[in-house]
DNA sequence: AAGCAGCCAATTTTT
DNA sequence: TTGGCTGCTT
């Protein structure tokens, strides 16, 4: 029962680790796993009792490490059932679990694990009358939850504020921030929202009216997860004593990628036995916008004293020139990180940077590529394209298509994310919990005629009754639409008595298929292959609960990859965070230009620069073997106006020759900047630049503090007015702006002008 | 008063 | 491709 709802049976069809490499372990630990692991790695694994911290370096047999350990615990007469896995992704601990049945057979399947919310969610399930929840409370993904802020904002008659009032996506982020990274409210608004600071009291009341709402429906959001999980830990010392027995043994997987709450989480079930083993690298710390803080790794050894400390430094996957790349890549952070990589496989290619003319080009370009690897026998499965956003991968999907390379697309956007997929899911949640109104608020405004003040007003009758029923069939509804209305209601009474989730999924769609055709009347008909998606998954669910939890903790991504059951050899699509973990032959990073990888939304704080640095870091230490890096030098805007973008600093900014040119130019239709003269473009990433955006024309662009000096008077397009306070070297200063005080700005990046 | 059609703008990363 | 806003219709 527990590993149904932990570890669905509709797998995706990805691989964790690629299958050669799988079979060579397998092989290497039946025979005797610990001889495989080298001295480091041996340690970690030898270490049963007490706390450890592990450092793994990218590519250093880290999951190797932590299967073998998880071997090694069970053969130690450690039962299965008392240790916990807790990983980044389901698709990880349902892999490393799987790799260590298939050597010590089937009990190594009681293990549980999961993500952090996956166990938490299956905890509350048994513990959330602690903090007020019934045992069915209803899982809120994000859209889910600015839907909420939506009714909200209305209701407290907030919506007409004008167009300086956050959109519900930046109250959603602001609300959540402030719990992840348990920063208080006001506080996170005046450091990082200061533009919404005249909005606090409006924002405070939304957010309250938010927690009351989800409490009075039975609704959790992400957050609210970990939140009270921990609640109920920190505040019932029998509940902490209970799930700390039964779990013995903990082992965290990227432990750089916990927030504050998740650490507190692990201290609190492992207070008493502290056995506890994090596995993590502050190098690949890339989630710090949902709260993670890689400081957590630093402060393991505090909080848990007579901590062990391994690290694991030798790569075991990218060849020697690629890892000089990529040790470069990070040697330019501001953080001094400790690790540095060395690899034995020496021999390889350089990785590969190419200067397309524009994102066509770039598209053409890889496919290009791609097969020329392909008929060189490199399988499409051993390759991989990343990118920073979802949508920088649309030209190379069809360029793909066009070409018939099958490929699958991880990250952006999920089939949960779809309007027909969500009008779906609410009826079903509704027969899981029946006073979740929000899914009643969206059914109700299908019928035609209702809008959202009729939608509402019936909302608000159906907790006037015992059952929500009741209150249905005394509502009257007005003649022009009472049969619709109806049949609603008949469907919902019928839907509920079904006892299969496919039944009810069935029933649902009987009333639901006119609803939709004339709902998405110009294209209904390629939106019905994802319903079709939608009842393979449900098909294996026996429990209508266990499907809405995976689907919420889990969104099936949407290509139709669970119809698809042939083995085709498929190449990988992904964004760099998806891609997490993974490894491929032949990497191909995209769209590296200056305002797209830095993402042009990330260059406000130099935290948050460090961190688009880390991700290409992540991005490029997935290659085996090859790396290919490009960018486009043209790109076209959503209004159709071109672009000149020039490479990303953090590539230009790289030591000579450690990656080869190639590409660019076409005939100097873009002047003599070809990468023919690598060298006068890499080491003038901004002089080059054309942005004809339209800009502030107030005064001279700011390149190099060599033009500043003590005091002067500047302006920043976020902070507004300041003036320079420390000159710290001939690309950072320090500036002080009345309005948030002292940052730190390093000029490659802030767009600083004098005032 | 509420619904609805049509126009314009914006669009990171994820549990 | 959605989502917010405006102004027209029921």
């Amino acid at each position: 029962m527990r590993q149904q709802t932990l570890f669905p049976l509709t797998k995706s069809s990805g691989t964790f680790q690629d299958d050669s490499e799988k079979k060579i372990q397998n092989r290497e630990m039946k025979s005797t796993y610990l001889d495989q692991l080298n001295s480091s790695q041996r340690e970690a694994v030898d270490t049963i009792d007490g706390p450890v911290l592990v450092i793994a370096g990218a590519g250093s047999g880290k999951t190797r490490t932590l299967v073998c350990r998880l071997v090694h615990l069970v053969e130690n007469d450690i039962s299965p059932d008392s240790i916990l896995l807790l990983t980044f992704t389901r698709k990880a601990a349902h892999e490393m679990i799987g790799r260590a049945a298939s050597l010590l057979g089937d009990s190594c399947q009681r293990v549980t694990g999961g993500t952090f919310h996956s166990v938490a969610n299956f905890l509350l399930r048994k513990y959330a009358h602690y903090v007020g929840f019934a045992s069915n409370f209803t899982i809120l993904d994000r859209a889910d939850a600015e839907g909420i802020i939506n009714l909200l904002k209305s209701s407290l008659g907030l919506s007409g504020k004008g167009k300086r009032f956050p959109s519900k996506r930046v109250i959603v982020n602001i609300i959540s921030g402030s719990v992840n990274k348990s920063i208080p409210f006001d506080e996170l608004i005046s450091s990082q929202y200061f533009h919404l600071v005249e909005y606090i009291d409006d924002l405070k009341k939304i957010r309250d009216h938010y927690i009351q709402f989800k409490r009075d429906h039975g609704l959790m959001d992400y957050d609210d997860l970990l939140v009270h999980f921990h609640t109920v830990l920190a505040e019932n010392e029998q509940v902490r004593r209970e799930v700390s027995e039964r779990f013995r043994y903990i082992m965290v997987d990227e432990y750089q990628d916990t927030n504050h709450i998740q650490a507190a989480i692990i201290k609190l079930i492992a207070s008493d036995h502290k056995n506890v083993m994090v596995v993590g690298d502050d190098c690949q710390s890339i989630y710090s916008f949902r709260g993670a803080d890689f400081r957590n790794i630093m402060d393991f050894p505090d909080i848990y004293p007579g901590t062990k400390i391994v690290r694991l430094e030798q790569n075991y996957r990218s060849s020697q020139e690629i890892l000089e790349a990529t040790n470069a890549i990070i040697a330019q952070a501001e953080e001094r990180y400790t690790k540095k990589l060395f690899s034995s496989i020496s021999g390889g290619e350089r990785p590969l940077l190419y200067g397309a003319r524009d994102e066509g080009e770039q598209a053409r370009y890889v496919t290009k590529m791609i097969m020329q690897r392909h008929e060189q026998g490199t399988p499409y499965h051993e390759m991989a394209v990343l990118f920073r956003s979802g949508f920088h991968s649309y030209k190379l999907e069809l360029e793909l298509t066009n070409s018939q390379i099958h490929f699958e697309k991880r990250g952006g956007l999920k089939l949960t994310e779809t309007a027909h997929i969500k009008d779906v899911l609410s009826y079903l949640r509704l027969a899981s919990n029946e006073g979740d109104s929000l899914s009643w608020n969206r059914v109700l405004l299908q019928l035609p005629k209702v809008g959202p003040k009729t939608a509402q007003k019936i909302v608000g009758t159906l907790r006037q009754e015992s059952d929500v029923l009741t209150a249905l069939k005394k509502f009257k509804p007005a003649p022009a639409w009472r049969d619709n209305f109806q049949e609603l209601v008949a469907m919902f009474d019928d839907m509920v008595k079904k006892s299969t989730p496919l039944a009810k999924f069935e029933r649902v769609m009987q009333y639901y298929e006119p609803v939709f055709e004339r709902l998405y009347a110009d294209d209904y008909p390629s939106r019905s292959r994802d319903l079709e998606q939608l009842k393979a998954i449900i098909a294996d669910y026996k429990d209508l609960q266990g499907f809405l939890d995976d689907t919420a903790l889990d969104p099936p991504e949407s290509s139709i990859d669970v119809l698809d059951k042939s083995d085709r050899d498929t190449l990988v699509l992904s964004t760099v965070h998806s891609a997490k973990g993974l490894e491929w032959d032949t990497v191909f990073v995209i769209h590296l230009a200056d305002g797209k990888f830095p993402s042009s939304h990330s260059n406000i704080f130099p935290e948050q620069l460090e961190e688009e640095r880390r991700l290409l870091y992540v991005a490029a230490t997935r290659a085996k073997a090859r790396l290919y890096l490009t960018y486009p030098r043209e790109t076209i805007a959503p209004d159709r106006s071109r672009h000149y973008s020039t490479l990303s600093p953090f590539l230009a900014q790289l030591p000579q020759g450690l990656i080869q040119s190639r590409g660019g130019g076409y005939g100097g239709v873009y002047g003599s900047t070809t990468y023919s003269g690598q060298r006068a473009v890499l080491q003038q990433p901004s002089s080059t630049e054309h942005d004809n955006k339209p800009r502030k024309s107030a005064g001279a662009k700011i390149s190099s503090t060599e033009s500043l000096e003590l005091g002067a008077a500047v302006k920043h397009s976020f902070f507004g007015s300041g003036q320079v306070k420390k000159i710290k070297d001939e690309k950072t200063v320090d500036v002080f702006f009345p309005r948030h005080g002292l940052k730190t700005l390093r000029l490659d990046y802030a767009k600083l002008e004098l005032a």
